[in-house]
DNA sequence: GTCGTCACGGTTGAA
DNA sequence: CTTTCAACCGTGACG
């Protein structure tokens, strides 16, 4: 009351000082106060309500009943009325603390008035000399105003106080007897920033609780109240009370923090420099190794240390700023001599599949005719093929995607006039889903890519900065793209998931493909693959191919023709899984390098449904990092020569089989007659096992493939330790890079995974609440029909998991797919989110980009916001890229709460025959959000 | 009923 | 000067 007074007195109308004889008082003339405040006709509130007041007219300015006590006309300079003013709210807090220990009963309990005096100037703590002030000394009190001002706003502090101390009349004259409603209606309809709380109380959000109110809320924690009391009697929400006790326990002080302000900038040009160096010293060394360096060389304290992110970010930074300079240096090439090149398009794309980082890195959904150009070089000076991955990012967080788009590769953003009538739709890659559609209508295929000018290939030598000294660490990528993904979302990209979903359901569940259309798709796709026309289903490994694997096999360091950018004819490695016998399959791309000694982009259309995954971390059989799938095609990479049935149980064979030629009944044209003896031939030829393309790469690491999943966490970045190389050499992601000399627990990064898992990398979802959906997905007809073998038991069979990374789930549609990611509870992240858009809008397919050449994302960076104005790709007849809307907006975009998103765009195939319903994730997304 | 936690909407001030 | 961003705030809901 009279603190409320006095607080509101001084801030709102900044005038009248307190009389001199009350300022003076003391705590033993409390009884005198309260007098005085009582005949000040202030206040038809009892004692008790200490906080109900009469500040109305001083908001009003023209209500009457002002307290006398208050009202000084002639009153001094600021200073003295602050200094009073702090005063005399000391006074009240003095009493109404008094007057709280005698509702207690505790009056006699409690501690002389002069002790508690002085324990509440000590709890205020102003200057942080508290034990200076006294509130008998008018003067330091004053001082401590004054130091008070200097180190934060006073105006601010005394609003501070009045917000807790201003109440309207109206509101209190109800005092406790405002129901809940009334009070939220109350709080709605709050003005200025002022809200009341439950408990009555007028408070300014966003503003500290006023000192008196901690020091009581000290006070009456030390008399042994409890919290919840505290909060009824200060009027404060129990959070606030908890939050501040809590405080007082851990620091000793009950002040609120620096509101606002920025800390100092601890990425100085010096520090930014020496990252720099590091990083090129040794491109391989984790943020985190680089960050112990700093420390190390005493660059940095741990004080002013940079974080992993921002390290990472000045790493990203620079290889940004070589990109872009690499891309300069390939506009000069002559590209002319490339067009005629014979590549095998569908294989490129294949390995551009295979590639593991595509995934991870490919966060930002890529509009339709997105490419991820990727770059196999070679590292000669170390024996080792880097693969190295061109990031096109279509858009996203503004500085992300500006940055990404300059990564581009030029020869891959050129697309050649010249078209493949394959009709490889090339709109992106999945990291470990790949399908190809037999009505792929989007022509942009590999093959065009292939007419770019695959820069130096043609001239039987690596171009310098394509090949090793433009090696970007995969794992880093994937990781940039991991972070890319956590960038804003992109205001185009508002639709609602649901409606999109629903959409989705609603319009292709009607277009599901016959049992019927299926088969001949697949007898098609088999007959042409019989003819070498389809890579999908070609097993029969080209001679040509067949040597230059070999080739590469045994020296793949040393692999140097750039010519022989394909060195698999068939994509073996490529996993696919039925999961039903209605034609529904997954597929999963083991995630393996291949020698392409250019960079190449492809997107195949896919058919799906859905079909769920689930990553399951172990440190035995699979990593965590490695899809189920991935580590299925492993044992295909032990035995390359081996028949796909001999590989693993029966049961997967078959399903691999059926997967297969459901797969890739999609990539061919339907207009092929197929024949059941083309369809025998083909499936004979598809007996034959390909070269694996893994068997190409990575010798250096127990001659294994490199493989990375977009499940991966920071790999190369180092937020936390180092993932141990996998235990199955044939799927471990393996990299120098991922040998960490030093665990990040040696260094005080804080890592979940160190506890409980021991080969997960830092960003491993693993730590990703598990949705216990897994049983109920084994359970689900999509996955138990007719004995197929889901991709989740499939894992579990090869191991225990020991933690559930999360969920995945396949929204496969007759010619897209959606990749949703179950990540905890109700978290759901959608890869292609765009796609999903997209095909949505699908009855309007952007028919204006027929005739736009390509141009780099960079190209487009300056005129129009990054990831707004996608390039289109075109094929050679000018068939603009369908389905996924040239004009999409990315949109990694986190649902609800999802906390990462992986956008890597997965092609779709032909359609299934399965209910999307029947996915429970789906099922789960679909419900109304509560 | 109590209490810790956290999302939310807000404020603040340095950059 | 405005904008951005990251700190903080109290509240209220949740478990």
């Amino acid at each position: 009351m009279a603190t409320d007074i006095l607080n509101v007195q001084v801030k709102k109308e900044s005038m009248e000082p307190p009389s001199e004889d009350k300022v003076e008082e003391t705590a033993p003339d409390i009884a005198q106060i309260v007098d005085k405040e009582n005949i000040g006709e202030t206040n038809s509130c009892d004692n008790d309500t200490v906080t109900s007041n009469n500040n109305t007219e001083d908001k009003n300015g023209d209500k009457p009943g002002t307290p006398i006590m208050v009202i000084s006309p002639e009153g001094g300079n600021t200073a003295e009325q602050l200094q009073r003013m702090i005063q005399q709210q000391y006074l009240v807090n003095l009493l109404q603390f008094q007057q709280s220990m005698l509702q207690q009963g505790q009056v006699n309990q409690a501690p002389s008035l002069q002790v508690q005096h002085q324990t509440l100037l000590n709890a205020l703590d102003f200057t942080g000399k508290s034990g200076e002030t006294s509130p008998d000394s008018t003067q330091n009190v004053a001082g401590a105003v004054k130091e008070r001002k200097q180190n934060r706003s006073i105006e601010g502090e005394i609003g501070s106080d009045n917000d807790s101390l201003v109440f309207d009349d109206e509101v209190y004259s109800n005092g406790e007897e405002l129901t809940d409603k009334q009070k939220s209606e109350r709080i709605r309809h709050s003005v200025g920033g002022r809200n009341i709380n439950q408990y009555g109380r007028e408070f300014t959000n966003g503003r500290p609780l006023p000192d008196h109110l901690r020091v009581q809320i000290l006070q009456l924690a030390l008399q042994g109240i409890r919290p919840c009391e505290i909060s009824r009697q200060l009027q404060v929400s129990h959070g606030c009370v908890s939050k501040i006790l809590n405080r007082y326990r851990k620091t000793g002080s009950i002040n609120p923090g620096q509101i606002g302000g920025s800390k100092p900038k601890v990425t100085t040009p010096d520090v930014v420099s020496r990252v720099r160096q590091y990083k090129m010293e040794n491109p391989q060394m984790f943020a985190w190794e680089i960050r112990q360096k700093l420390l190390a060389d005493g660059i940095c304290q741990e004080k002013n240390i940079p974080s992993i992110s921002s390290i990472n970010r000045i790493i990203r930074d620079k290889a940004i700023l070589q990109r872009r300079s690499f891309d300069g240096s390939l506009k000069d090439c002559d590209t002319t001599d490339m067009d005629d090149l014979p590549l095998d398009t569908e294989r490129i794309q294949r390995y551009m599949i295979s590639i593991p980082n595509l995934t991870g890195n490919n966060m930002t959904p890529s509009t339709e005719g997105t490419i991820i150009p990727v770059q196999v070089s070679l590292d000669t000076a170390q024996g080792v093929l880097v693969p190295t991955v061109n990031m096109i990012r279509q858009q996203y967080s503004p500085p992300i995607a500006h940055q990404q788009t300059s990564q581009v590769s030029p020869t891959l953003m050129r697309t050649s006039p010249k078209q493949s009538p394959s009709s490889i739709v090339i709109q992106g890659i999945g990291n470990d889903a790949i399908k190809t559609n037999e009505n792929a209508q989007h022509v942009f295929t590999v093959e065009d890519l292939s007419r770019q000018k695959f820069v130096s290939e043609n001239n039987g030598h690596l171009q310098p900065g394509v090949g090793t000294s433009q090696t970007v660490d995969i794992g880093e990528l994937a990781v940039e793209g991991m972070k890319c993904s956590s960038s804003p979302k992109s205001d185009l990209n508002r639709h609602n998931l649901h409606s999109v979903i629903s959409h989705l359901i609603t319009t292709q569940t009607a277009a599901i493909m016959k049992e019927d259309d299926i088969a001949a798709q697949q007898l098609q796709y088999q007959n042409e693959a019989a003819q070498g026309q389809s890579s999908e289903t070609i097993i029969e490994i080209d001679p040509e191919i067949n040597d230059a694997v070999s080739n590469i096999t045994k020296n793949p360091g040393t692999v140097s023709n750039p010519l022989s950018p394909i060195v698999s004819k068939d994509f073996s490695p490529i996993v696919q899984r039925k999961f039903s016998s209605e034609g529904l399959s997954i597929i999963s791309s083991p995630q393996t390098y291949t020698v392409a000694s250019d960079k190449i982009g492809s997107t195949v259309p896919v058919t799906i449904n859905i079909a769920p995954y689930q990553f399951e971390s172990s440190s035995k059989d699979n990593s965590p990092q490695i899809s189920p799938a991935l580590s299925s095609s492993h044992s295909m990479e032990k035995h390359p020569q081996t028949s796909p049935q001999s590989v693993g149980s029966n049961a997967r064979n078959k399903s691999r089989h059926r997967s297969r030629d459901s797969s890739s009944s999609g990539s061919m044209s339907p207009t092929t007659n197929r024949t059941k003896s083309v369809e025998k031939k083909a499936v004979s030829r598809s007996n034959v096992v390909p070269a694996p393309p893994a068997a190409v790469t990575y010798d250096k690491y127990a001659g294994t493939p490199t493989m990375y999943d977009y499940t991966l966490p920071d790999r190369g970045l180092g937020t936390g330790p180092a993932p141990t190389p996998r235990p199955q050499s044939g799927n471990s992601v393996k990299s120098h890079s991922w040998h960490c000399p030093q665990s990040p627990a040696q260094l005080s990064i804080p890592s979940p995974a160190l506890s409980d898992r021991s080969g997960t990398s830092p960003l491993d979802l693993s730590s990703a609440p598990i949705k216990e959906s897994r049983r109920e997905i084994l359970k689900s007809p999509a996955l138990s029909d007719k004995g197929s073998l889901s991709v989740t038991e499939e894992n579990s069979e090869k191991s225990t998991p020991q933690k559930v990374l999360y969920e995945k789930n396949m929204l496969i549609f007759s010619e897209n797919e959606v990749e949703i990611i179950s990540v905890g509870n109700n978290k759901w992240v959608v890869r292609n989110e765009s796609q999903l858009l997209s095909m949505t809008h699908k009855g309007k397919p952007d028919g204006q980009t027929e005739t736009q050449t390509n141009k780099r994302p960079s190209d487009d960076e300056s005129g129009s916001p990054v990831g707004l104005k996608i390039p289109k790709l075109t094929n050679g007849n000018s068939t603009p890229m369908m389905g996924h809307g040239a004009n999409t907006v990315n949109s990694s975009v986190p649902l609800t709460n999802g906390n990462m998103i992986f956008s890597a765009n997965v092609s779709v195939d032909s359609p299934a025959g399965r209910d999307p319903k029947s996915c429970p994730v789906l099922q789960n997304m679909l419900k109304p959000k509560t």
